[in-house]
DNA sequence: ACCTGAACACCGTTCAAGT
DNA sequence: ACCTGAACACCGTTCAAGT
């Protein structure tokens, strides 16, 4: 025990876990590289030790954001699963300050979220669609539902500074399942063409 | 005559117009005020007399991306107008490099966007629907179009980086019926139902 | 393996002052 | 009305060097 009295040296998972903090508290933003290293008390350059740059440390909390909540298991009623997939997938985003944006940003730059993709996929496969509509049915959702909520959270931050948003949190929870039973309905249609007995 | 012999003042327009030609030349994380202020012949603090911050500036130029196209004209199939709009607003969108990004931020800070928004909604009531429904599906829509166009767009900047991409663009078009599709067909179910006659 | 210290090449924004 | 010059308070990232 050389260095001090408090342990100095961190890893990589106390890293990304300081992050996911900061990024509660003071959003993404303010979520900056600079910020970071102070709050693990080290200087902004330790940080390359653990992650090659900003972005690759942005997909890691999109993981762990994603991965937050446990995947619903199959009910037998595949509609039903995709709308609790769907909720489980808000709800985990909602969980951290501007979650949506930061897995939102991962996905375009074709890193992370990989698992909300597999997870609403399977889901849908449950209604015995082929691949290539289960795929695109899951981006379709997984587009919807990042939007959703990007827009839900950024109205939570002017909340938050007074001013008052038409609606509130009961009509943003009622349009999300709005917008995921077009999305289930426009599939239901499908099923019924698609499955030709 | 007297400052020199090109005209050195500018207009807010022109402001916008260079800001929208340097978008596209590179790319939104790239358009920064000392950049455009450079582009402009003048020192960045000039910038802030014909917008008072960068996220006005980038509200103009949402709205000047959405406006890119003229509305699409009713055609009696309001389905049809539904889909056409939304095509219209991809091709707007993907007119300027990152488009679907600038316009989302600006949506998500509730500054622009409206138009397209407006479009969407008008389209879906040719249907008949009840206001809070018209409202809801836009809103899905819009959100669809954004994140497909976005990731569309990010995916087209690996593309010139060299990287290939799966799918390429006929894919990436197809992708984008079939989720507009699920969505109208999701509000053609409920048309069924709610058209109680 | 993990970190420091110092630097490089930038940002957005403000503000007094000029014409 | 439109702009300059200079500053303020930051960024992400690199790199030699330390332990």
């Amino acid at each position: 025990m050389a260095p001090s009295e408090t342990a100095r040296r961190h890893t990589r998972d106390d890293v990304a876990r300081t992050a996911l903090r900061l990024l509660d508290d003071v959003g993404l933003p303010d979520l900056t590289m600079r910020r970071l290293a102070a709050a693990l008390d080290v200087q902004p350059s330790a940080l390359y030790h653990h992650f090659p740059n900003k972005q690759a440390l942005l997909a890691d909390l999109a993981d762990r954001i994603v991965a937050g909540r446990p995947p619903v298991s199959s009910s037998g009623n595949w509609a039903a699963d995709v709308r609790a997939s769907a909720s489980a997938l808000r709800d985990s985003l909602l969980a951290y300050r501007d979650g949506a944006e930061v897995v939102s940003s991962t996905l375009s730059m074709g890193l992370g979220a990989d698992a909300a993709l597999d997870r609403l996929a399977s889901a849908i496969a449950g209604g015995g669609f082929d691949e290539a509509t289960t795929r695109q049915a899951a981006t379709a959702l997984l587009h919807f539902v990042l939007g959703h909520v990007s827009h839900e959270q950024q109205r939570l931050q002017y909340d938050s500074i007074g001013v008052t948003v038409e609606g509130g949190p009961d009509a943003s929870a009622s349009a999300f399942s709005f917008g995921v039973d077009l999305l289930v309905d426009g599939l239901r249609a499908r099923a019924r063409v698609g499955a030709a007995r």
